[in-house]
DNA sequence: CAGTGGTCTAGACCACAGG
DNA sequence: CTGTGGTCTAGACCACTGG
């Protein structure tokens, strides 16, 4: 009538979810400790542990110290998303990938820029216009900020053959991120850049890389209508 | 001129992620075993694993039995988003939430619907048709199919108090969810619907729900101008 | 076939927070 | 104060896969 012996944390983790979808812990509820849990399943608390640490992670369990782990009431859905270099994402599509730099200029940016960078306003900065293409079609725009400052390197690159995306991922070391995703009306120049009507609606990533306190770039890419980025919950 | 002792696994990550920085160990490089690593630092293999896991689950290092681990060359990154129910988004952002149902019929689904959810194209289904405000103004628009045959209970609900994102959540388990995130223009419904002008650009959610084999709900969310989804890498 | 990461165990101590 | 999760340890076996 009971367990055939729960061998690993995979196993246990399975056995768990199979309980939360059939309700026999419903939302809310406080489940046996991680004690009693290793008793039941005839194995090692930590392999116990290993199996709700990662279903807490999930967003399916709250832990916490002596109040002991609940199903999540509402589970908040934690979405992964893996944001790769534009070329891997047009290769992993079975396209061919392509890149043409428009413009690279050195000159200050708007101050929407230097705020979010956190420098002054006269900055200088390297500021690359280019377009990503797939098969041949336009896929993404990129219109990109690099503060030389932090990167004195990039004043040497053209930019030409190889995107500023690659080259800092290569050259320069950051340790932290904001990424924010966002729709937006496509404007002239980008209309023409990626071949669509203007005003079309665009998929907008914008991120921000930080080196510590220093912002390395600010990079904003605009993909052409019917971009979707798909991830599984 | 050594390690003044790494206690717990968080430290070895601080002292791992410091060498890739520092650039100690280079993009692509590989690194010493866990057991070497176990040894330098003073401490068991299982925390150095514990590290190195946490790192690779990031994507910074790239793991492979026998083949050892290795700085990854091109970082993938890995954006971590918290799809939280609306009510909460929005009074997480301090604004008051409000909920206002415009339309409840039972019917047949478009093909794309129908196609996407797995079923036959004459199953009939519930559609919702909402929208969620915040501060009174509104915030996103809810297109919703609900599959009666899965989710019979649905037919008695009105959805005119409780929305139908919580409605299901607490009352219909699943299994696993597929997310897109995608640009759209606004349609006459829409812009009347989100009060604002037509064609604008919408961020759109697609959101489809399985119990197992089955489709429970497919509901597409579309956000005014101006959302903007945030996260951090 | 051998080296590496993946995992399990039993026991221990600790940090935290509920009562 | 006490119960719970969080973690560390030392040792062991295993699975995978490169050479």
């Amino acid at each position: 009538m009971n367990s055939p012996a729960f061998r690993d944390w995979q196993s246990v983790r399975e056995e768990v979810l199979r309980r939360i979808h059939a309700r026999e812990w419903r939302p809310g509820a406080l489940i046996p400790s991680e004690t009693d849990l290793a008793r039941e399943f005839g194995c090692a608390r930590t392999t116990v542990n290993r199996a709700l640490r990662s279903l807490a992670e999930s967003g399916l369990l709250d832990r916490r110290r002596k109040a002991g782990t609940r199903i999540a009431a509402q589970p908040v859905a934690k979405a992964r998303l893996d944001i790769a270099v534009i070329r891997k994402e047009v290769e992993e599509r079975g396209q061919a990938y392509g890149y043409r730099l428009i413009s690279r200029q050195v000159g200050v940016p708007p101050a929407g820029v230097s705020d979010a960078m956190k420098v002054s306003p006269s900055r200088r900065m390297i500021h690359i216009y280019a377009v990503h293409t797939a098969d041949g079609t336009p896929y993404a725009v990129e219109d990109r900020w690099i503060d030389t400052g932090v990167v004195p390197g990039a004043l040497a690159e053209s930019f030409v053959q190889l995107s500023a995306n690659e080259w800092l991922l290569a050259n320069v070391p950051y340790t932290h991120g904001e990424i924010s995703f966002s729709a937006q009306a496509a404007g002239a120049q980008a209309a023409r850049a990626l071949e669509c009507a203007d005003h079309s609606a665009l998929f907008v990533i914008d991120r921000l890389t930080w080196d510590g306190a220093s912002a390395i770039t600010k990079v904003r890419l605009l993909f052409g209508p019917g971009y979707t980025l798909r991830t599984q919950v």
